[in-house]
This record gives structure tokens, sequence and C-alpha cells, in this order.
DNA sequence: AATAATATTGCAAACATTTTCATTTTTGGG
DNA sequence: CCCAAAAATGAAAATGTTTGCAATATTATT
């Protein structure tokens, strides 16, 4: 049946109208959109007119009320603002377009508390499923996430028993085969330049597998020559210089790439030759690193392939939400390059 | 009047749940989020409390389709990865945080036709808002905009004459003032480094205020000096070193910070000096470019606040969608830093 | 050409809210 | 303590879809 006529100016073509224009049910056109199968072709070509004829824009929203899927996914990321995530990201949502979706992103600066708002928001909008980075969450926002039994993924951080979808690296094993890389070259008074972040156990992680390291092989760890940085060239290059000038170490071990750039410009900086007088590591491999001059050394963890990974996992699992908790554990890779090299006591 | 009891299991709890545990009507409780002050301060907090125990989370689907805000914006950008946007999304987004708004964020990869596209899934999802970077649009998606009359801000290309709200900068101007910063120190033979990408008015428009900064000074541009690479600092550092080995030019002028890395690291690579033997002079100050060493000389694009004015002004726009068309042109910054110096012939 | 099987389509209920209008409660002034 | 005005609340309609079920149209089989 045709919809009552009396209805007050509509900007917005709604699927009665296209009903109307294409002369039949709204189920129909409906049908077209979710299950075209099921429609007599003929009919659909007559549909998709009315269409554009209509200028129809599908309501995702009544749909979304409908318990069909939202066709969003929710990605709470710490930061886009320093290449950190940029890779990851991307992967993610190119993967995650390919299928029609969309992807709602937030940004919490490396506050778990504001972690936990944005998951509340994501809800609201009733994202079929969500995106985190790392293991450390407030308890609030695991209780939250497991009463909602809505999809997750647990993206970088690799841990073998996440109570979610986990697909990352081990940052820990990052720490430490970057530090025992320096180690294997010589290398005994070893600078840490790691971000100064709570919240975030990457960067634990990663500073725990280089002090294992370092125990390890020297039965200590020298605390002095640990330094806290954060995510940014200019702070992380400032630092590096005062560590750099005391003359004290002849590596440095950097936390991430930002840090490992920022000692890069802070040596050139000094004018210490790199790597002869000293040899910078770093972790994380973003792109660009290995075209400075020199080359950045560093632990590859793929981002790419871990963004890509997840969206598909992610994407399972909101298909089938009751299968077998899925963890990948991405492999590292060690990338000796130019700015490393093996001490040689003056 | 209480709701039918008969219901089958719901996993999530409703307007309806959180009315029954206050003993109120559903009414009262949106009243509750909406018109906060309609309600007793009394009765609010019983809904509080109903709302804890019940788990309540609303469902902003459901208030989309009844043509209140749904919350979202969206966002297209060319590419989240290269840096390029990173720290305008960043600014964009926390201020829109801010307001509790969620963005919707994608990305087209330079390809205006899948602009199109994701802008069509954005209006399934009923987003307030769009923003799209730049004034170049396959007419289709103009055309959409303008029938839907959605809120749209413009950003970064400034246009005088634009049809929508508009924030950002002159990039005509900035590549004029970029080039005549080489020609004032006595550069004759310089360089033309640009990303290649068509769909892309930022860039072409750099490209001309260069070339026309050219012709004023020498009454013609040697194409022969233009060379056009792409978003990538690797791919840049090796155009750059093609263009830097053939021994030409005396500077180069490039056409985003993400090539003017590129070209220090080749320059570096080469072992030519900067800034004594070439100058180089970029197009952006993104952060770290002022870290080299030597720093990057460049006109500065002050993204963040881009960012937070085109946020601001689309919230204006969405909140009083009549008013006149807001425009701005963001003011650019010549700041000659260390890679470029006065030209000396040998 | 009649019947059975199958493919299409339509009806109406359901989804989770918001909002208008009417009704009830509270408040303040005398 | 009563009454008018103001404040708070509730009932019900409306929002734009999807889908189970029933009805109808098409096709295949004899």
């Amino acid at each position: 049946m045709l919809r009552d006529m009396g209805k007050k100016y509509k900007d917005q073509a709604d699927i009665f109208d296209v009903a109307n224009a294409a002369g039949v049910s709204t189920s129909t056109v409906s049908r077209t959109f979710n299950h075209p199968d099921l429609v007599r072709p003929q009919t659909r070509k007559r549909i998709a007119e009315a269409i554009k004829t209509t200028g129809y824009i599908r309501n995702r929203a009544a749909q979304t009320i409908h318990g069909r899927r939202s066709g969003t996914v929710g990605f709470i990321v710490p930061t886009i603002e320093h290449t950190i995530f940029a890779e990851l990201v991307h992967a993610f949502s190119q993967t995650l377009e390919a299928e029609d979706y969309s992807i709602i992103l937030s940004s919490h600066d490396y506050d778990l508390r504001r972690e936990y708002h944005l998951l509340r928001k994501l809800l609201e909008h009733r994202v079929d499923g969500i995106a985190l980075i790392g293991q450390m969450h407030r308890s609030e926002t695991n209780q939250l996430l497991k009463i909602q039994k809505i999809p997750v993924v647990n993206i970088w951080n690799y841990s073998e028993n996440s109570y979610f979808d986990c697909i990352g690296a081990s940052n820990f094993e990052a720490g430490y085969v970057a530090c025992n890389h320096l180690l294997d070259l010589g290398h005994e008074k070893i600078g840490l330049v790691f971000p100064d972040h709570f919240d975030n156990d990457r960067a634990e992680d990663r500073l725990n597998g280089a002090k294992t390291a370092l125990a390890e092989a020297h039965d200590y760890c020298n605390e002095q020559f640990v330094k806290f940085s954060s995510y940014s060239v200019s702070r992380a290059k400032l630092d590096c210089m005062e560590l750099l000038s005391q003359g004290k170490t002849s590596a440095l071990l950097c936390g991430n790439d930002v840090i490992g750039r920022g000692a890069l410009h802070a040596a050139r900086e000094l004018g210490i030759t790199i790597p002869d007088e000293q040899s910078i590591m770093s972790i994380g491999d973003f792109k660009g690193s290995a075209d400075f001059v020199p080359s950045l050394s560093t632990v590859r963890i793929p981002s790419e392939k871990i963004g890509r990974l997840s969206a598909e996992v992610l994407l399972k699992r909101i298909l089938k939400p009751e299968s077998a908790v899925e963890r990948q554990k991405i492999s590292l890779e060690l990338l000796p390059r130019q700015s490393t090299c093996k001490w040689q006591p003056a």
C-alpha cells in the first residue's frame, strides 16, 4: 500500500519514496539492498532507477536500530599525531573500507580514562566491532567490553592469554632483540631512551626486554643510563643531546623510531659521528627510517601487516562471534643498518 | 505505562528498562539525556542510578533516526599514511571530540572517485557535517553535497569564492613565497620537485606559484628542472638524488616537507653539503622538520590551527546552517633555516 | 491446460528512541 | 489552606528501516 500522501514536505527521500517511484513495496526496495538475489532483476533495475531519480540515500541508522549491522567499526588509538600508528591505522582502514565498513577513529593521548569514555561513545553508536591498542586497559573498560559481548581485537602488543582476539608482536622481545644487537656488537655502556608515558604497556615491555638483555649480559642494569623522553622528534633530540654530551655511553637504544630519529639528529648536531663514535639502535622501523643517512638500525614491527590482519580477524569475529579466540604473534625482524657497528674502544 | 513484560530475553538494556528501574516513563529518561533542565534533579538522580544498575548505553542510531543529530562528523582525507595530514586530523578530531562528536575518518588515496563513494557512505550514516580536503572534487561530489544541504567545510586550500565554508592557506602563495626565497638568495637554476598526483589542487597550486615566481624573475621556467615525485621519503630521496647528481641546479624547491626530507637525505647520501653546495627549500613545516641537521627551510602552513578552526567553523555551521559562508585565509610564514643560503658561484 | 513447485512480492510488526500535547504535581502568594 | 501559575511527567505518535509470514505470480511438469 502506498504511503499516506498528506505528509509534510520532506527534504530527504526515504524508502517509501523509492517504493512509490518504482511501483513496489518498501520490502522489495529493502531487499534490493540487503538480499538482491531475492528480487527479480527486472524489478531491481526499476528500483535502481527510482533510487537515482529520487536521490535516495539509505539510512544506516534505521537499519542499525533494527539490529542489523551498523557498518561501522571503532578504532581507539593513543595518538594519530606522531606517525607511530599512521601505517597501522591506514592498513586497518583500507582493509575494512574494502568491505564497506566505515571507521570511527578516536585517540586518547595516552590517557586510559579517556579511552574508557571513547569506548562508551563508540558503543552508543553501536559499532559492529572495536579495535584497541595494547593489552593494558582500565578494568571498567575490560568489563564493559565483556558484558557488551562486542567483537574486540587487541592490536599491537601480543599476549598469549589475551581475553580477546589479539594480533601483535612481543614488545618485550623487541626490546630484548634490539638490546642484544648492541651487546653482540660489543657495546657495554648502553643508554636507554624510552617514552615516559604511563598507560603504555608497549613501551614498558620494550624497556623490560632491554633491561633483561642487559641483566643477562652484565648481571646488572645501570639505571643512570636510562632516560625518559617523549613521542616527539624535537623532545627526543634534546634529551638525546643531553645524554650524548655526557659521553658516558657508546650506544643508545631508543624505544621507538621517533626517538631514534631524534637521536640521529642529536648526534649530528653535536658533531658525533654515527656509528663510529656512537651506535644508535631503535625499535619500530617506520617508513623513512631506512632513508636517513646513516640509515637507522632498528627492529622491525610490521605495522601494515598487523593492521591488515587485525582488520581481518575483527571481520571474522563480527561474522562469527562464537568462534575460538584468535591470537597471532607477529614476528620481528632485526634490521642492522648503518647507525650501529662494532664497538672499538679508542 | 510499563512495557509488556512478555518480551524475549534481551541482552542490551533499553530505555524502557531504565524507565522501569527508575519508576518513570521513557519520556523522562529521554529528557534527562537531551534536556536535563526539564527534569527534576531528584528524578534525574534516580534515573542516573537506574542507568548504572541496568548498564544502559544510549542508542545513537535510534535518536539519529528521529532527525536528531547523529553526533558524528565525516572527515575525508587523501591519506593518513604519510604524515601530511596527521597534525591536521589530530587538531580537528580533538576539537570535535571535546564537543562529544565522533569522527568517521576515511581516506581515498588521491582518487577523487573514491572520495565520492566515501562521501555517500558518510551520508548513509547521516553524519552531521563533512570535512573535505581541497577545493577540487568531482562534479557529482559537489552536487551531492549541495542537494543534501549538509554542513561542509573545505579545508586546507583557501579559495575566495568557495561555495562552502573554507579554511585554508593559499597554496599558490606558498609556492610563490618559497620560490622567491630562493630567488632572493640569488639562485637561478632551481630544481622543482613536486608530487605527481593528479586529483590534488594543493600541489598544483604550489607548483603554479613557484613557476609564476620563476617567470617573473627570469621570464621563463625551465621545464627540464621540474621533477615529479611522490609522497614518500624514499621515493623522493631517489628522485632528488637523480636530480642532484646531474649537478645543474643550485637549489631544490620541494613541494612539501616529505619531499624536502627526501632531498636532505639525498644530498647527504651524495656527499653534497647543504646549504653550501645546494640549498633545499620546502613547503609545509611538518613536526620535526626543524630538528633535522641542517634544519629544513620551509614555508609554514599551520596545520594545527587550520584543523582547529575548521572544526570550529563546521560546528558553527551545524548549529546554525543558514548563516553566511565563512572563509578564512590562514597566513603563511616563511621560515628560512639552515638548509638554504645565499648562492655563491664557485 | 491443469497442477505442483518455486520464485517474487507485500503486509505489518518490530526496532529504540524523541517530542508534542495533555495531564498531573509542585510552588508561591494571598 | 486555597488558587493560579509554573514545573514536571506521561501517553502516544512518529522516525526509516528490516524481516517473518502469507499471498501472489511465474515456471516447470505432466
